[in-house]
DNA sequence: TTTTTATTGTATTATTTTTATACAATAAAA
DNA sequence: TTTTATTGTATAAAAATAATACAATAAAAA
């Protein structure tokens, strides 16, 4: 059984997360930067206790990353290359990093179990922005909100991922209505709008779409939300 | 790095496989009898080897059970529950067929290794039925096409796993037009509906069906098909 | 106080898609 | 030649989607 920093993990299984919110009007995902010198993003990752759901494994990743107990979640694909491994991106950490100190790699039990060949599970969750407070593991320099359209190039196969999750999204976005994941409990039609905007890459005209959204008949509307804006207020709403 | 049979598998990793084929106006499932007492059956299944994509793998599995090498293969789910192992179906196994040979399993490699806790990895394939030969592998009584509608109860998660393969279908068939998968190079309509109506469980009307199927205009008509019935003979089709 | 500006909410019309219905064509047996 | 069961296509009806029009309004400016 191999373990790393004494945990009793399946082998050469990982979890990667695609962590969709939305803010300013923008689709984002959450990317964490390594403390180590080279610029090395990733999507936050985790493994599988023996013991343990896949499904359960994805939420604690996504908790210890996010502080939040009830994330929506959904597994959309396996990543599964035979060359998908860390070795790449470990050596060339090792070289920008430990140059100097002769790092052992060859019986390091830490690099040998990373950079085995690897098969990932990939999730995507929805989650309302606000409610988040990215925690930094110990690797990590940074934890930060990425607009969908403008990643930063991502160890591994990070940015396939995000564009499988994108894609995915796309397709389950009418069926499973999960958007409204993506918002605070109450949101103005606008913001719904701006994130189909966002995961289509094109515009929707505004009022087909706000009859269309009230149409599925699952948002209860509320008060008006006074902005300060002159213009007319528009009505708040929250699912039924 | 453990091994089943001398091969370099992965560990704690499987491949299950829901091949969809029609026949006789139904919509069918390929499923192993094992040749063991005790009435078990399984889908094709299989593991990865370290050097191999998963889909390949994938495509292996399904090439020595159904002799075919470009197979229509999609990943549709993965299955990861912490208590998804073999051990209830491997010990009622034993003490159905080895009661009085004092089976050995506590240091038996075989026992130890498939009676972990595996993560399966599901994929669906949709075959032209009549392309495929059987073959039987050392442990299979049979390996025989079930109505997709009236399944066997199946070792592990099999019926869950077929049942899902079959909604993720019903997802899929109109996006991905891969219905064609399931016929020969020339087709009837009728067959094409048939098929949907097995996918999906009810009937579609004759006339739209028609008109929406060549809308899609993917289909290439042939000649005519007469089957010796006292009416007006069916056009063949083909994929453009 | 009135006007102006930038939205928002809803209604209406136009268009497209889907569904229902009608009916002629036809292969082979009666 | 008639009958039967099915096929191919056309058309009408209904529903869903897209385009357009317009009144309502929050707050600043005149």
């Amino acid at each position: 059984m191999e373990v790393l920093n004494g945990k009793n993990y399946i082998n050469q299984i990982a979890i990667d997360c695609v962590v969709f919110g939305y803010e300013d009007g923008q689709l984002k995902i959450l990317i964490s930067q390594l403390k180590y010198k080279g610029d090395f993003y990733a999507l936050p990752n985790g493994f599988i206790f023996q013991e343990e759901n896949t499904d359960a494994a994805a939420h604690r990743i996504l908790q210890e990353r996010t502080g939040l107990k009830d994330i929506y979640l959904e597994e959309f694909k396996v990543f599964g290359k035979a060359d998908r491994n860390n070795k790449a991106f470990l050596d060339k950490l090792i070289e920008l990093n430990y140059a100097d100190t002769a790092f052992e790699q060859t019986h390091n039990p830490m690099y040998e179990w990373l950079s085995k060949r690897f098969i990932s599970i990939g999730y995507y969750a929805l989650v309302n922005i606000k409610a988040v407070e990215p925690q930094l593991t110990e690797i990590d320099k940074s934890l930060e909100w990425y607009n969908i359209h403008e990643l930063p190039p991502m160890i591994m196969d990070g940015n396939e991922i995000a564009q499988a999750a994108l894609k995915t999204l796309q397709r389950d976005i009418d069926e499973k209505l999960n958007v409204f994941n993506l918002l605070p409990e109450k949101f103005t039609m606008k913001e719904v709008q701006d994130i189909y905007e966002s995961v289509f890459e094109r515009a929707f005209v505004r009022t087909n779409f706000q009859k269309k959204i009230l149409d599925l008949n699952v948002l209860e509307r509320l008060e008006k939300k006074f902005t300060g804006a002159k213009n007319k207020a528009p009505y708040l709403y929250k699912l039924k």
